[in-house]
DNA sequence: GTCTATATTGCAAATGATTTTCGATAAGGA
DNA sequence: TCCTTATCGAAAATCATTTGCAATATAGAC
């Protein structure tokens, strides 16, 4: 079942009506499979022509997560923006983020999740879902403050 | 050594100032040791009497963030105000928290942290903290969940 | 202590993301 | 097709955060 579909449901379970404007972002959302930003999506449909108002998109945001289709990535954007991700029904992911520029990597760590359940299992507790982040910076912003640190010297 | 005293170590190597409002700030925060907001910290110092104008409390937060004081947590306030945490100086550790009574226990899993080593090398991050939570239900909330059903049933 | 350079403050204005208002339009059931 | 009302776009309103600026305070030099 496609992301629109999943949509689709829900808009049926409700008193909400489909748009142009919901299938478009949707699909836009849905393309780009990773953390997107309210301004992103409007770029993007913008520059392919089909532009869909700010206030449409962020008044859709809402609707999505209720939906269980995304919902908030636990870092914003760079600059001050909140970034949203997919929800796949597809395998969990972790993130490792560059606290430089903001470049934000999805991994998944197969021994990192097992140990986690060994954890919950010696304490006793039923895991539901859990939120690695782990922070640093990128081989690109290392290779930026040596070479600063070389100018200033 | 109290936070204080580490941020005066801060200023010291540097070209900062120590201030009346500097000190107040940190104090209001270490007091605090949980989760904090700008907002929160301006009206809890001006019920005190020693009001700091919200503008220089956010000016201080980034050299907080700087001396290794605080951190942001990784999920925002309810509203959307942006949320930090003090950063202990005890020993690094991770979360894990019964979503159901809030029972949050301190654990440090060894092959954890290697292999979160192991996905920064592979990316060529150099890591400087990261931050895990799990999240679940304790034994204690398991076996209530299950009273109630069979008593509902 | 006094002097000086400049870091810091508070206020007000600016910014930028997000929300809301409102008149026009369009979805979807009758 | 007709009607009800959910939805849209544009502009105004909010709200958190940042910035410009003139007044003040800190820390080091003397």
């Amino acid at each position: 079942m496609t992301a629109l579909d999943q949509f689709k449901n829900f808009v049926a379970s409700s008193k909400l009506r489909m748009t142009r404007e919901r299938e478009l972002v949707i699909q836009s959302i849905a393309m780009h499979e990773g953390h997107f930003t309210v301004s992103g999506i409007v770029r993007k449909l913008q520059s392919e022509g089909s532009a869909v108002a700010p206030s449409t998109v962020y008044r859709i945001i809402p609707h999505l997560m209720e939906a269980g289709l995304i919902r908030k990535a636990p870092q914003a954007d760079a600059d001050g923006e909140q970034a949203y991700e997919l929800i796949h029904r597809r395998e969990h992911h972790d993130h490792l983020i560059c606290d430089r520029c903001g470049e934000v990597i999805e991994f998944v760590e197969e021994s990192i999740e097992r140990a986690q359940e060994k954890v919950a299992a010696k304490y006793g507790y039923k895991l539901k879902k859990h939120n690695l982040e782990l922070h640093g910076v990128c081989r690109a912003c290392q290779e930026k403050i040596i070479e600063k640190a070389v100018r200033a010297w």
